[in-house]
DNA sequence: CGAAACTTTGATATTTCTCAAGTTTAGTGG
DNA sequence: CCACTAAACTTGAGAAATATCAAAGTTTCG
């Protein structure tokens, strides 16, 4: 068996736009392509992990429910990512289409046997866990001591990278998932979601077109407002107050 | 260079307890044993990551600082824990003694060369990195969407669970950590902590003695008002109304 | 075009935070 | 060994953020 239940990221985030399958991706390319419609579940919390999976096309999240119906949405994927590594008998989360998506599958037997084959993609398989556990350790501190608008605004930011990446257009933010999906990932109510939007979008700081499309209008603000995370200021700046904790 | 900037448990956990350092804790035990005080620093966020630690004896905090003074606590190490296994070039938190602390350091690149020739050793580093996201999942859950009283009680069974491990008197909770840590481990404020182990307490549910031991009076209520994690009732039984989100 | 799903908005309730003051504990030095 | 001090903890009252409940608007899709 291999490694612990999670998300892995393509090891060059940018290459992951190119359709040749690079790094660990190319572990799956001999398997026959599988397609899931929005909604479907790709994998359900609690099944038997028998096989890893990569997403060659659209957009998944990954969904942990409590037993009394709340849900707790730790990821998204796309195009590229890897899941399912894991050293457990079963997955600790389900994976569920957001729109039309394609992905391989890849037993977690055949992958190990692949990765000895291939031992410069070693490596790679640590590098994508330390990063997993730093993506959630970042989580973590966003969901222990920041307000709604400080989430929501990191959120946004890191999406407009992501969006960026795959080649939107500048300053347009893609959300391939529904406000709910959103504030499950945030911690917050899709009331609380909402209204932050709507109150950002007020401020001139952006404006929403349809509902999985953003449009950022003054980036600094964002940064501003989302608290930490990555500087790189481009327009107009404003006042912005913080409060909360401590 | 090797693996994200991360804590890692031991393997197995039991075997912490024992003086001989099995496991990835080995590759310390050529190294010089150093000590901290209380409250002292073993190595900041920020520092060029060049060590890794193990702890040999005495309790540590793992802490991220937020530009404007917060604090988030991301975990807490014990004796036998390893910490500071990275592929980052810097550490992406502080360690900090809780108490009289004893540990021992080993450059990246030595523990590297000494992994090589132990490839036994390395699936561990794959299950440590995967248990340690696990274990931030589990906290993002948490965080997400816990009450302060589920996310109180979740934390004193896991301590509780830890102090028995350690050969503590049964139903004795070992909190070598101030309220103020507990508070900012699980999100919350001091005050908040400390009126919901009083009303715990007010309802016969556990006993407050020392400031760093706690006494569980009804384990099955604690587990209940937990809201999920492991069940393994052996007392009475309450009712506990939730509540909180969707 | 109409229904269903998703989103926004409003009014109110609740939790938890904040600020402030008091109490206990642990540690120090006489 | 006791008194004293600083730190840690508890408790209370009020404020703020966000959740909840409810209803009305949108968008999407068949």
């Amino acid at each position: 068996m291999l490694a612990s239940n999670l998300t892995i990221r393509p090891l060059f985030e940018e290459a992951a736009t190119v359709d040749e399958p690079c790094g660990l991706a190319m572990l799956f390319v001999r398997n026959p392509i599988e397609r899931a419609a929005p909604g479907q579940i790709v994998f359900f919390e609690g099944d038997r992990a028998l096989h890893l999976f990569v997403i060659r096309e659209g957009n998944v999240r990954i969904c942990r429910q409590l037993h009394d119906g709340r849900r707790v949405i730790t990821g998204f994927l796309a195009k590229g990512d890897v899941v399912g590594v894991s050293f457990k008998n079963r997955y600790l989360y389900s994976a569920e289409a957001l729109d039309n998506v394609s992905f391989q599958r890849q037993t977690k037997v055949e992958f190990e046997k692949q990765l000895l084959a291939r031992p410069d993609l070693r490596p790679m398989l640590l590098t994508q866990l330390c990063d997993e556990v730093a993506a959630a350790q970042d989580q973590m501190v966003l969901l222990s001591c920041r307000s709604a608008e400080e989430r929501l605004c990191s959120f946004l930011l890191a999406r407009l990278q992501k969006s960026m990446a795959q080649g939107c257009e500048p300053n347009v933010i893609n959300l391939p998932m529904t406000r709910l999906d959103i504030a499950d990932y945030l911690g917050l109510t899709i009331e609380t979601v909402s209204r932050t939007i709507t109150k950002l979008a007020g401020q001139g700081i952006l404006s929403a077109g349809r509902r999985h499309e953003i449009l950022v209008l003054k980036k600094s603000a964002l940064v501003q407002r989302a608290g930490e995370d990555e500087a790189d200021g481009d327009d107009t700046v404003d006042d912005a107050p913080r409060h909360y904790h401590h």
